[in-house]
DNA sequence: GGCTGGCCCTGTACGC
DNA sequence: TGCGTACAGGGCCAGC
């Protein structure tokens, strides 16, 4: 998505925006005026570099998706900036678990996700053992911990049991092997990767700015394919519920120990 | 300070 | 056919 939007909006001045009034995206309209210099990411949030040394921030959550604004009229947008050349980009967030946020560069402590997540998946600091000692850190379950964005960014419940699956990991453990760990981020950088290729995962709602659906739904391993057939050993995928959070994995590769 | 569980939000699927 | 209910989940926060 960062890579679509960019050519979109650099070197465009904000003439106009609106927000939706739920606190989650009433700041939108904050960036009028200011010039828009940058589309960066980090982990699942775009930033947007302003002029004035601000940063306009927006996460897509759930259902959330960043476009030009089509003809037909959608009670599901909730913000839109107007730039100088007359278009409109705008946030459709059909069920408003999606974020927006005007800082200070660098500022993010009103985004405490975003302040306190871990490097980037492909960051040098995971490997050598990076990963693994900053998952010693905690007992949380080793998917929860994924979850919450500390460990690495960008990481959600998808990539999580793909990346888990590839590893043999099961989602529920408390502690891993720094080899686990390894195979862990190898697994993780892998799927991230061929999904960024196929351009995202759309099981329902995600769609990329120019309205396409993602392709790498096909190629999903394990997550929402319980009760099939394991890829590499046969038995039959289960679904879990992992600290309130719809698990898949394979009871034989996986083991819980 | 770490951890858990509940909440937000709305379309869809499913049972009665 | 129509209604009610469960479910999906990323991030935040209250409470332990």
């Amino acid at each position: 998505m960062r890579r679509q939007i960019e050519p979109l909006v650099v070197g465009r001045r904000i003439a106009e925006a609106w927000g939706h009034p739920s606190a989650k995206f009433a700041a939108a309209p904050d960036a009028s005026g200011a010039t828009i210099h940058s589309v960066g990411r980090r982990g699942k949030y775009l930033l947007l570099g302003l002029d004035d040394d601000r940063e306009l921030i927006v996460h897509l959550g759930m259902t959330g998706q960043l476009r030009l604004r089509p003809a037909e009229l959608d009670p599901y947008v909730r913000a839109w900036w107007r730039l100088d050349d007359d278009a409109i980009l705008e946030l459709r967030d059909v069920r408003r678990f999606g974020r927006i946020g005007v800082v200070p560069v660098g500022e993010y402590a009103s985004l405490p996700t975003l302040a306190a997540q871990g490097p980037e998946p492909w960051d040098r600091r995971l490997d050598d053992g990076g990963l693994w000692r900053n998952l010693r850190r905690s007992k949380v379950r080793i998917k929860t911990q994924l979850l919450s964005q500390r460990p690495l960014a960008g990481v959600g419940n998808i990539y999580a049991d793909e990346g888990l699956w590839r590893a043999g990991i099961h989602p529920a453990r408390r502690s891993i092997t720094r080899r686990e760990a390894e195979d862990l981020l190898g697994g993780l950088r892998q799927v991230l990767e061929q999904a960024v290729v196929n351009g995202g995962t759309t099981l329902r709602d995600y769609r990329t700015p120019d309205g396409d659906r993602g392709r790498h739904q096909y190629d999903l391993e394990c997550y929402g394919r319980a009760g099939e057939p394991c890829g590499r050993c046969g038995s039959e995928l289960r679904r879990s519920i992992v600290d309130a959070r719809g698990t898949t994995h394979c009871p034989r590769c996986q083991r819980r120990r």
